[in-house]
DNA sequence: CGCGGCTTTGATGTTCATCAAGTAAAGTGG
DNA sequence: CCACTTTACTTGATGAACATCAAAGCCGCG
């Protein structure tokens, strides 16, 4: 695969950036103008990788556009999903203030374009501007809450609980519909929730069986949310 | 139990605090003073309370001795552990300074103290101090990589890997020795690992019989680091 | 059109939770 | 200090949940 990067340089639109009111609050228009110089979009296409575990630290990405999936190898060398994420949700593993090289990859799920910000930069501002920082803490620690409660509420769900779980997830945190395309394969699904791909199909098998979900590849249709829910906290 | 905190205010000993490395560098000495007239030490018992999900936060607060657990309720309603933590390890919920109130509980596993400062004052010296505000950020963005490294790890072993992590995690990360008490029941490990207490309890006789550790209650030692090694990167 | 990867389902065996029953240890009130 | 109660620990037996293996169909892509 083609790992270039298609780097989109557009007149500076940081001023009006949806981003700004997330993460970039508290600016002066000078400092937003040397973001604006100095940030770049990257695009990256579906598959594409992002960031690779143990690749040295340059930026500080925010998704602008896509959907993301981060992951790391586990100790039986499987790959093993640690969060799925859309824009204005994900930022940069927090790590990267702290270490100098990224702890977990980051790769496309769907073509997806990041805003990346120099490091130093970034540093520069915190430093700089106290508002700024604080409003940064809460972002970086809203991500790394969330990341947290996510394996918490895997980790306490049997098979089937997980499956539900992951299926309101996307229905409602992604998609925000009843009806959607499944951004991952079954086997990813699996890595996300750590069970067997197997038996993940099996399980969505007898959800399609039981008439709570239709599906149809990678569309997925849930038909009884009551039930679903019940699935995912009972198990 | 009394659940009355005992608090006590000695004469200021900020500026040679241990804790000050760590966490509170690059402060004016204006600043530490004021921190120093306005934190409380408060002690808390073997198994007292700190902090419980869904409290309001008021403060900051930062383990000086002791040793904690931070845990909630899973879906199911039991108690599940997120992490155990050692002095100048563990800070507040990183979601202090986002949320109004705690998601996770926290208790002593020891007698312990916690240096707690006023929210407010922690989120004015933020604002004021950028370079206090850029070591805060790696401070806790390391201990939530941390939470989510452990959760991962947890979750791509079986029983037994789980049981020799965590028993690798005590003896390297806590204790420095390769025999110590444990701090916690083996239920409590169990909610640590989500497996079941009697699975637990199992798997030490078998590695009792083994011969990979000695166990006379809560004291462990362990007698072969290379095996318990290798069922932890096995399982 | 043919190859390889993803999906599906069944069969089999392993791992783990649950239940039960008993022992040790630790707190509690007289 | 002892009798009593409760809680933690331990072990075995059983069945449920899940992984693994295998075989076949499907789909996309070169």
């Amino acid at each position: 695969m083609d790992t270039a990067l298609k780097i989109a340089k557009k007149k500076c639109d940081c001023f009006s950036c949806e981003l700004r009111d997330v993460a970039f609050a508290n600016l002066s228009q000078e400092d937003i103008d040397r973001i604006c110089d100095s940030k770049e979009e990257k695009k990256y296409s579906r598959g594409e990788i992002i960031n690779e575990e143990g690749e040295p630290v340059h930026d500080f990405k925010y998704l602008k556009n896509g959907l993301v999936k981060l992951f790391r190898k586990s100790v039986r060398g499987e790959e093993q999903i640690i969060a799925i994420a859309r824009p204005l949700e994900f930022v940069s593993n927090t790590n990267v203030f702290t270490e100098g090289q990224y702890r977990y990859s980051l790769s496309a799920l769907e073509d997806s374009v990041a805003c990346c910000i120099r490091i130093n930069l970034m540093r520069e501002l915190i430093e700089k501007n106290g508002k700024f920082a604080l409003n940064l803490i809460s972002v970086l620690s809203r991500t790394s809450e969330n990341i947290i409660t996510l394996g918490l509420e895997i980790r306490s769900r049997n098979l089937a609980g997980r499956i539900a779980y992951v299926l309101l997830y996307f229905s409602r945190e992604i998609y925000h519909s009843g009806i959607f395309d499944l951004p991952v394969s079954r086997k990813e699904i699996a890595d996300f929730i750590s069970m067997s791909s197997a038996n993940v199909i099996r399980t969505f098998s007898e959800l399609r069986r039981d008439g709570i979900i239709k599906s149809y590849g990678r569309t997925i249709e849930i038909i009884d949310m009551n039930k679903l829910e019940v699935i995912s906290k009972r198990g």
